[in-house]
DNA sequence: AGCGAGATTTAAAACGTTTTCATGATTCGA
DNA sequence: TCGAATCATGAAAACGTTTTAAATCTCGCT
């Protein structure tokens, strides 16, 4: 049936290449096909007979063809990229980690890959940005640590790049986003902690400037507003702060009047370090005092598993914002389809 | 003394395109040059007249020029991209942010960038350096988790193509490493547990595998040989495991006759979890059991203090990969410029 | 004047794809 | 039997760079 009336020798070729990569003339010189019918065939092309494309196929599998990823990017200005960024905050330890199985578990079976684009330097966020639009190295963008007024959104919306952010914003245009209902989150352990019989929560803020950490505040104050009881912000410290400065105030506030009794932290590290504070100070978790956290990882519950948790998956989370990144590569402007808000699952017993 | 004799009109064109990214015909019509003289000019080349030079820079920035580097990398095969492989289990609460920003350091100044390809799916580890290599997704790789037999060394090796490893092979051909001596490192914290007057040391051991645990484990036993005492290397668990693991083990030994009475512990968390199941069994650490671990972060100081740690800078062995890295791309073959073995800092007062 | 040697600049090919447009077969309706 | 419609393939242009080979220009020198 196959029937290549060009001479379609297989294994004798005159003059041409036999050294390097195979690319799609290697194909078409082996099997007697133009170069453009061999890349219609392997993008499976319904004009191209379903024989060609078969044995386009298995030539195409035997020599061991991939398509050459720059020259494709060339010409169709599509990468097949996600960029995610990272910036040395989140530890590649749990959030980095299970933000990004999300990721790539909602890229699975799609032709898209992920990179991650890490910050280590102290470059300012949107310099990442610029970089990899300016030099088309992704389809899309993941990041986090939104900003009310993200210069990050800003550049992306005004240019068209689709993008996802975990986290909010305060612009008036709307953008993808998946966020944690972290002002739900903060008051719920407020007021759980208000429960216990604790009269003056302390909360260890988020880090300035980013737009959960005021959620967090605002869920805080509501419940302690509620509550009429006393309060504490701790200064000089916060969530990005180092294990040992948290341990440090924590134990120094106490050696000052009216300290707080107990504690909102915001994650797990955190929470561990207020323990070895109040530890060195003498006093006893769930006795002296209490503590709500985060929950986004094992290790509190590996290590201190006395304290009371609200958990985060971020792994959920991750997906989300890889499916929600796919709608958006793919023209989806529906604000209801580009936006999610997780809810935090509030423990039964409380 | 710039008289261009063709039409070198700098706002009034005829025909040609005025949308869309300024590319070097862009600047070419601008400044009525050639595309190659332009291409050439911001190259630097020392052939094109210092003139022309600066005159095609500052066009090129003021039309906000960038190269396309799809095209760069289809006609040069140069990426000038860093690829680091991270895999999940690397979130020992540190390593990537250490290993990252040492490399980011590494290769400031350069003009490589670096991106990280995660491997969050339960994929072959020699399946990304397939398809960085296949893909020209960059040019040159970074991995750890090195394994005797790495497959990844021989492919890589193989075929050419520029890597580091953080850890060694035991393949004969030589390749560009760097490492820290586990041997030493292992062999010092256990003789010093013994110095402490410990009779039956515990090894928490690396991931069967790896190299790193080999040389964990023979420079445990090298120690507890010399000493003539007893040992123990716990079973069912090892450094990847989850801390609430290591702790139900830890504790569940000790419900078993003739424990332990200190450990030796490759990582943080481990540790952590070690001293969470003995606290469990009501045992003080420095009192009924000594620990000392491994430090590459600041979590256990914050958190344990008291444990005795040897410390290593990982910031400093990504800066060395990076480095590394840059000369074997560079074409560097000399073993001894491209393989470095890291000393363990003992504490001076042990 | 003429000629070769630098010194500058340029035209054209190439990298490996995808895409636009055209072409040669085959089949169909009349 | 003849166009018209359908089907399968192909030639060539294009994407934006770099590179090879060649062209032009400018001098100094005979």
């Amino acid at each position: 049936m196959a029937d290549p009336s060009k001479p379609a020798r297989s294994e004798d070729n005159g003059q041409p290449a036999r050294r390097g990569k195979p690319t799609l003339r290697t194909i078409a010189e082996i099997t007697g096909l133009a170069v453009t019918t061999v890349s219609r065939a392997l993008a499976e092309a319904p004009q191209i007979s379903a024989d060609t494309r078969r044995r386009v196929r298995e030539v195409a599998i035997e020599i061991g063809y991939s398509p050459d990823r720059a020259a494709q990017r060339l010409k169709t200005g599509r990468t097949n990229v996600i960029a995610v960024l990272l910036d040395p905050h989140e530890e590649i330890l749990g959030y980095g980690t299970s933000i990004m199985s999300g990721i790539s578990k909602a890229l699975q079976g799609t032709s898209y890959h992920v990179i991650v684009m890490p910050n280590f330097l102290n470059t300012t966020n949107v310099e990442a940005v610029n970089y990899i639009t300016r030099n088309s190295m992704a389809d899309g963008v993941i990041f986090s640590r939104t900003e009310p007024l993200d210069p990050r959104v800003m550049l992306l919306s005004e240019i068209g790049f689709p993008f996802v952010t975990h986290g909010r914003t305060e612009l008036s245009t709307p953008h993808a986003y998946v966020d944690y209902d972290n002002f739900t989150f903060s008051y719920q352990a407020t007021r759980r902690l208000i429960a216990k019989g604790r009269r003056k929560p302390a909360l260890i803020s988020g880090p300035a400037g980013f737009t959960f950490a005021g959620h967090l505040q605002h869920g805080f104050m509501t419940a302690v507003r509620e509550a009429g009881c006393a309060y504490e912000i701790l200064s000089g410290i916060d969530l990005d702060s180092p294990a040992g400065d948290i341990r440090d105030r924590v134990r120094q506030r106490y050696s000052e009047p009216d300290p707080p009794d107990s504690f909102m932290c915001g994650g797990e590290v955190c929470a561990l370090a207020t323990i070895t504070g109040m530890s060195d100070c003498g006093l006893t978790l769930g006795q002296e005092y209490d503590i709500v956290a985060k929950q986004t990882s094992h290790l509190l519950g590996a290590i201190q598993p006395q304290v009371e948790t609200i958990y985060e998956d971020l792994t959920a989370t991750g997906e989300d914002m890889g499916r929600v990144l796919l709608q958006r590569i793919g023209g989806e402007t529906d604000v209801d389809k580009v936006q999610m808000l997780l809810s935090p699952q509030i423990p039964s017993n409380w």
